[in-house]
DNA sequence: AACTCCTACGTCAACGTTGACGTAACCGGC
DNA sequence: GCCGGTTACGTCAACGTTGACGTAGGAGTT
């Protein structure tokens, strides 16, 4: 086989040369446009195919006036985690039908990592990005946007203006699980986040806050654990929550490794058929636990969607003022979050 | 905020006339070549901020003899589904170490899709691909790999040469665990299998029927289910398998969604206690499950380094034979696969 | 028959960068 | 004072492509 044959790529110089006509004429045909001639492009047509010609993009965006490179950079926290995941797949699958290739890559909620894939992406001139905000400030952020780098935050809203995003309805969805909880007889509803930096994370707690009050209960601080980033984290947070002299009869899981984190320790102590638990964000296979985990739901697919579309338009020229769409979430009952409370 | 500002990006002319000096010498300064003075270089360092110059990898790459884009393709079935996503996270993080950024794309299986990617990757000049093969013929991937493109299969070899690949222990593996179920007593093992067409199915039914002869077991053709694509046929068919005269009483699934559609199953009929699985692929939550769930798990980050690596040193132009990487995959033992069969 | 207009090409320069090569200044050695 | 070598620059062309513009020939109009 070839092993490093070196064979150069063949270009429309050389197409030209074989089919008898102009490098532009080429240029013509390859691109669809008008001034070539029908023999003539069948001519081109089949050089090119003799050649095996592959037009070069980057060549071509380099000298065409709109500068396109047909592709965007998509930034989220890891590529790995479930719900990044879907999101990616939901942006790449819009982006492609227009055309657009996707850069992707993990910042690991590392502000330095971030910055490095953002020179990065704008080294390989990008047409725009979309980025999942990394928690705390945001200058990299703000400096790549204000250099002109059309951009669409998602899941996180940018703490800069001018600036397009999709989030999910965080606070709203986490009021009415508490409320549901508290209409189901709970009093001592606990609060379990993820690091206290995150907007998401915040909005929750919000809503958490806004659901006791409306409930009429008041917050017990000891019920609040923040600051739970991963799994084995969430399980200690949970097993102290059930070391108090009065223990939550409910529990309301503001992401969905905490949400794993917490049902496993229910289950270690054989409370998983007593305790309420509602966890923001669906996982794969909460349906199968036992029980099965009640959850709020984020329309993952639709927020991809949007994050493209808004991306799209914005590198199509799109100068609208900046939209910060909100997709709504739904709560998924799957028998967690319906455990009433022992009267 | 600046709308559609078409400032234009400065270029290393403008770089150049800010610091007093020619083109040449800020691209020694940018990449660092010898050949400029102390002072000069501070002088374009600092022209280079105050214009707050980005050195474009595009045009770089046209003109460099090397023609690298540090950017290489992903290809994979699904960039949402938890495997794919790990692996293109240990592509990706293996691939930055080395400053190259990665395009990923997901094929769904389909070759019309899997062509069409390629010629956008190639079009955009990518230095390389990884590429989990969609079923079936392998032409596109072929005809690419001909005209010099390094690339490395993932999951599935190729089936034409030259060309390097990283698989895991599939028959192997799938033969241990049948075995270890025939040595619980089992006599009546069920087979649920992805699509024929793929490869790792063909693999992993093949060291089912090892591990039946070399149990000393009978192969009964109605306990072996095929072509079960989704958690929803494999919940089909894993019913049918029950509802015969006489059942299989344990169950080799050998794919992470027909394990889940198959458990689904067992739990709703309330067989789950008795009927013993062990699954090929390892999933997210299988240890939450009742019973947690026994698997063969693959080396998920070792495959994606290894895939990696192989890329990242054909690109730097290593000419060794081709290499075939086996990664061994490992059972996990969490409940499910020590179920003893009745006697 | 002279005119305009259109079609189907071609020529040229430029996109931002770097490889090849040129050159002026300076150094040390004799 | 001249030579060879080194250092620190600069000039030029080219990577593959396309925008701007030129032109030859034919069709249509008057």
């Amino acid at each position: 086989m070839d092993q490093a044959g070196e064979r150069r790529e063949p270009t429309m110089r050389d197409v030209a040369a074989l089919a008898g006509v102009s490098i532009k004429t080429v240029s013509r045909v390859i691109n669809g446009l008008p001034g070539a001639g029908a023999e003539v492009t069948d001519r081109v047509r089949a050089a090119a195919r003799t050649l095996g010609y592959r037009p070069n993009l980057t060549a071509s965006s380099l000298r065409r006036a709109d500068r396109r490179s047909a592709t965007i950079g998509v930034l989220f926290e890891d590529l790995s985690n479930p719900f990044d995941a879907a999101l990616l797949r939901a942006v790449e699958d819009h982006a492609r039908r227009s055309g657009v290739l996707v850069l992707a890559g993990s910042t690991e909620d590392d502000h330095t990592l971030q910055r490095e894939l953002l020179v990065s992406l704008s080294a390989r001139r990008v047409d725009g990005v979309v980025v999942m905000a990394a928690g705390g400030h945001q200058d990299a952020l703000q400096h790549e946007r204000e250099r002109g780098t059309p951009m669409v935050l998602v899941d996180r809203p940018p703490t800069f203006g001018g600036t397009d995003c999709v989030t999910t309805t965080n606070r709203d969805s986490s009021r009415a699980a508490v409320l549901k909880l508290a209409a189901l007889g709970h009093r001592d509803i606990a609060f379990l986040g993820d690091r206290r930096t995150l907007w998401t994370s915040q909005e929750r707690y919000t809503g958490y806050l806004e659901g006791l009050a409306q409930a009429g209960l008041t917050l017990r601080e000891q019920l609040v654990r923040t600051d739970l980033h991963g799994v084995a984290v969430a399980e200690t947070a949970t097993a102290e929550l059930f070391d108090l002299d009065r223990p939550p009869t409910a529990l309301f899981t503001a992401q969905n490794l905490v949400t794993v984190g917490a049902m496993r320790v229910l289950r270690d102590r054989d409370l998983h058929r007593r305790v309420a638990v509602i966890g923001f964000d669906d996982f794969p296979l909460a349906d199968l636990l036992d029980p099965a985990v009640t959850v709020v739901r984020q329309d993952v697919p639709g927020i991809g969607r949007k994050a493209a579309e808004l991306i799209l338009a914005r590198i199509d020229g799109d100068t609208s003022p900046p939209v910060h769409a909100v997709v709504p979430a739904s709560l998924v009952p799957r028998g967690s979050g319906e455990i009433a409370a022992l009267s």
